[in-house]
DNA sequence: TTGAAAGCGCTAACAT
DNA sequence: ATGTTAGCGCTTTCAA
């Protein structure tokens, strides 16, 4: 592709008509004539012709590509977010870059300012952990870069969003704990910065509520880089264990938390859930085989992606300024399994 | 973005001068005083001047981009790999654009052609299970564009790879099978097609043979589609438990054959390791936890990402034609678990 | 129905 | 040291 490439002037060489004609009978322009149309379609094929998308997107002033900021692939979620997104860009001819935060501030704002050097035509964000302000893409988005927010959104910016019912999910989480006889319910979360966690503590928070346990401050531990430093995830557990009225359950709140809870329960070996139950956000499909079987509120992450591209070539494609923004809110699902065991009786 | 973007002919409207000044200062050319740099530099800052990395390119005729082309990114390998490469092309000033063929023959090509449109300066792949002919690769490589293949490789192409001892991997894992007792052990494995499939072959017969195990073709069961369609996995596990001299234990080949082989187990509730004994190539980090414990052959997935990208971007970047070619093979670690315990005597 | 010319933003050879 | 010009490949008026 380095050299040589066959471009449309070779073809009007070829026929000995001009590169203006060759660029609208490609494009089956009706001011083309049928037998003009034949002789180039067949040439391009023959000379095996690809329209250079460098030029096309100087000349057309977009990329046909879609900009994606992730906090981690490392993980059970955003790979199916991602599938979710395949589905949908390709499709509609657009091209992804991606890029991963890993949960840091600093990378977001540096791979949302290399994305978006024009090079692509719409921004797909899920924020960092750290993420607090959010500057770097209101000026983007003011400056008319249509964006649309999944997973972790922002309310800084009136645009299209997607998540999950981290709400629901958390709620019906800390029901089942409840209901299965424990009471001493601790929440080991994210950053209190971003917007799932925000939900997700609403969730848990109005369950002990409406059966009438006191929320305990002392029970719910922010984990500030959302656990991507292990150091933090094993802090928040340690000073949960070393607590005096020690927590007899956890709900985590999101994937590589709940794993982590999950390796670190096993080597202090404590049984689960005997010593501590356990239920978590996690879409892993190992929560089966795990010993014993863990409870899980799973996210939609395929239809997740899927949605929020709709949504974002929706906007790049609008022909005019969009001003009705919808925010979806896509179904959790809570599977009970062995890990939040019914309470045995003392 | 999209629209009223700074370019280099407002800062010379500004600044009275020419765009070619301009241009010039901003790479702090030889041949521009240095008052004059000062005065582009600082006016570029107060506009918020961006360079259009398409305009760039179409001049420079790179794109300063990197096709990735891996079988999936939900599991546990690729998204390491990812990483790897991510830690190398930033900091070279590439960005990465990422494809899936979901082990599709079909879905590789129109990947690798939607890539190669010059929207890419170089190409890393690892092939899908079902690619068997590469000519669709033959012909971008002898165009110039420099391919680098990781993982999964093809002796087609004579280019740099990046391998993970595979053959050394799988020994490993079958010798350990066999010191432990058992004898019967069965293979599930990907496509026949590709060269990991081959390699682990090799580990896995050789260590049979050298313990005077004949090799039995019947325990050898392939998934032509890297189970990335799970009937296929289920079938070669019931094919193997219907035999009349059922194995006893089982090696599988792949991150996802051998999760999915876990869980089939347990929902056939087949006693691991009494009824069958299991070891296989993932990089889960939740196998300490799995019940039980999860015997497994990790690759170096970072590793592996970061050298591919180091070649592929040295290659790129050299200034003459480069012909020698180099094949990298980083350690696989074997991790000895309660899958593979020490077979009871009956 | 076709062609000539201008221009997207940037760079580089070649003036001045 | 700075400016002029041409051109990367393609599209799109506008003219023929």
């Amino acid at each position: 592709m380095n050299f040589e490439a066959v471009t449309i002037k070779d073809i009007a060489r070829e026929l000995g008509i001009s590169a203006s004609a060759v660029s609208k009978a490609l494009k089956d322009s009706h001011e083309i004539s049928a037998k003009t149309k034949l002789l180039v379609l067949d040439c391009a094929r023959r000379l095996n012709y690809q329209p250079n998308p460098m030029a096309q997107s100087l000349k057309r002033g977009n990329s046909k590509s879609i900009g994606i900021v992730v906090a981690s692939l490392d993980n059970q979620f955003f790979p199916q977010v991602m599938n979710g997104i395949e589905s949908v860009a390709y499709s509609r001819g657009y091209n992804l870059i991606i890029t991963q935060t890993h949960e840091s501030f600093e990378l977001e704002v540096q791979n949302v300012r290399h994305l978006t050097n024009r090079a692509i035509d719409g921004l797909l964000i899920s924020v960092s952990t750290e993420t607090d302000a959010i500057d770097h893409l209101k000026s983007l988005h003011q400056k008319g870069l249509p964006i649309v927010f999944f997973d972790r959104v922002s309310d800084e910016i009136d645009t299209h969003k997607v998540i999950a019912d981290n709400f629901k999910g958390a709620y019906e989480a800390t029901q089942h704990l409840i209901q299965s006889g424990y009471k001493n319910i601790a929440h080991i979360t994210s950053s209190p910065n971003i917007s799932i966690t925000k939900e997700r503590l609403k969730g848990y928070t109005l369950a002990l509520q409406q059966n009438n346990i006191q929320p305990n401050e002392a029970y719910i531990k922010y984990c500030l880089h959302g656990g991507k430093d292990q150091q933090e995830i094993e802090n928040a557990l340690t000073e949960l264990l070393q607590q005096p009225n020690r927590p007899d359950a956890i709900f985590t709140a999101s994937d590589r938390i709940t794993t982590t809870i999950l390796l670190l329960l096993h080597k202090l070996k404590l049984a689960i859930p005997q010593d501590m139950a356990l239920i978590g956000f996690t879409n892993t499909p190992l929560a089966d085989v795990i010993n014993p079987s863990l409870s899980t509120v799973y996210q939609p992450g395929f239809e997740m992606g899927k949605k929020a591209t709709e949504m974002l070539i929706d906007l790049i494609e609008s022909k005019r300024p969009v001003t009705e923004f919808e925010t979806a809110v896509l179904p959790t699902q809570v599977f009970i399994r062995d890990s939040s065991q019914q309470k045995k009786k003392l």
